[in-house]
DNA sequence: TTTACTTTTAACAAGATTGTTAAAACACTA
DNA sequence: TAGTGTTTTAACAATCTTGTTAAAAGTAAA
C-alpha cells in the first residue's frame, strides 16, 4: 500500500467532504462536488469509502469525537475557581466553535434523530457533570442558589453557541460584514464570562 | 372555480409542506412524502404549486413574514417601561418559536444564502429598532451604558432561540424526555427577564 | 525489464425524483 | 339530464444521482 499518496488522497477527500457536507447538510451534498473539491474522480469516492453514507458517518463522528469533549471539562483542576473555570471554558468553547460548525451536527440531528442515539453512547456519561458541578457550588454556598443548574447549563451553553451559530443573520440584521461581526464578536466571550459571573454571585439585594 | 376544496386541499399541502420541510430540509424533502401526508396525489402539488421550488419559496416566505415583524417590536408603546417591554418581548419570542421553527430558516439560509439577501429586503429597516432602542436607553440613562447596544441583541436573541431550536440536544444531555424539557423550559420566559433586566440596570459596585 | 500491487479513470447500470399530460371523476348550473 | 369547468389520478418521460466495474496508469521491488 502507498501510504504516502492515499493518505493525502483521502485527507484532500475528507477535507472536501467537511466543506460539501457543512455547506448543504448530507441531503445537499453531491458526491461530484466532493470529488471536484477534491480534485479526484468521483468514483474515488467510493474506492475510498464505499458509499455517502459510510462516508459521512466518518465526518459526523468526528466532529462529535472533537465536539463532545468539551462538554465535560468541569471537573479537572479541582483547584482552579469557579469564575476561572468559567472563563476559560467560554473561551475554548467559542473559538471551538469558531472553526467547527455545531450547526452541521444539530441540522443532521434533527434530519435523523436517530444519529443522536445511536453514535453518542460513549460520551453521554460525561454529559452531566456540568450539571452536577453547578449543583456541589449551590451546596457549597460559592453561587447563588436559586437558579436551577440545569437552567444555568442552557443559559452559557446558548449564548455560547448561537452568537456563531446564527452568525450569518446576525450579520444581517445588524447591517454590517461577516468580517465586521467577527470583530464584534472579539471581545465577546470576556463580556459574557464578565456578566456570568455577575449573575451566579450571590445577589445583594 | 371551486373554493370550497380547493381552499382545503391546497391547505392541506401547506401542512404537509411545512413539517416536511421543516423537518428534512428542502433538499432531503420529497414531493412524494408532502402528498402522502397531505393524503393526496402527487400530481396534485404540481397542480397547485407547480413545481417543488415554487412551493418552498411559498412555505419559506410565509414562514419569514411571520417570523420577521417580532424582531422590530420596540417602538412601540413609548410609555411602557424597558423592563416591561423586555418581559413582553422575551415571553412572545418563545411562545412564537415553540410554534415556528427558526432552525429552518437558518437552515435553509445557510444552505442558499442567497435565500437572506433576496427575500427579506422589506424587512430589513425595522431591524435595527432594537440596537436604536437599547442606544437610547443608554443614552437616557435608563441602563447602564458600557455594553455595546449589538451584544445586548445578540445576547437576548441568543437566550432565547437556541434553548428552543437545541431542545432535542439538551433534553438528551441532560438525560430527560422532550416533555419533561417542555416543563422545564416553562418558567424560562420569567427567568431569563429577570436576569437580563438585572444585567441591564445599572451595577452599584 | 518484468511482475505484482495500488491508485485512478471512463463508461455504464440501476434506481430515484421531479415534472408533464391525457383522461377520469367530480361539482355545479342551465 | 346534458354541459361546462374544476379537481384528481395514473402513467409516462427526462433527468439526476449513486454505485459498480473493467481497464488504464502509476509505483516499487525482484
Amino acid at each position: 500500500m502507498n501510504t504516502e499518496t492515499s493518505i493525502s488522497t483521502e485527507e484532500a477527500i475528507l477535507v472536501a467532504a467537511r466543506k460539501v457536507f457543512e455547506l448543504k447538510g448530507f441531503d445537499g451534498a453531491r458526491m461530484q462536488e466532493i470529488s471536484d473539491r477534491a480534485g479526484i474522480n468521483r468514483a474515488l469516492l467510493h474506492y475510498y469509502f464505499r458509499s455517502k453514507d459510510k462516508m459521512f458517518e466518518r465526518i459526523f463522528d468526528e466532529a462529535l469525537e472533537r465536539f463532545m469533549p468539551l462538554l465535560s471539562t468541569w471537573d479537572q483542576d479541582p483547584d482552579e475557581s469557579w469564575e476561572l473555570k468559567l472563563k476559560r471554558f467560554v473561551r475554548t468553547f467559542i473559538t471551538f466553535l469558531k472553526a467547527n460548525s455545531m450547526l452541521f451536527l444539530l441540522r443532521e440531528i434533527i434530519r435523523k434523530p436517530d444519529l443522536l442515539t445511536s453514535r453518542t453512547k460513549k460520551y453521554r456519561k460525561g454529559l452531566n457533570k456540568f450539571v452536577l458541578y453547578f449543583e456541589r457550588l449551590k451546596l457549597e454556598g460559592q453561587i447563588r442558589s436559586d437558579l436551577d443548574s440545569r437552567h444555568i447549563y442552557i443559559i452559557i451553553y446558548s449564548l455560547c453557541s448561537f452568537p456563531l451559530m446564527n452568525a450569518i443573520v446576525f450579520s444581517y440584521s445588524l447591517r454590517i460584514s461577516t468580517k465586521e461581526y467577527d470583530e464584534l464578536m472579539a471581545g465577546y466571550p470576556e463580556i459574557i464570562s464578565n456578566l456570568l459571573i455577575q449573575l451566579l454571585k450571590h445577589q445583594n439585594n
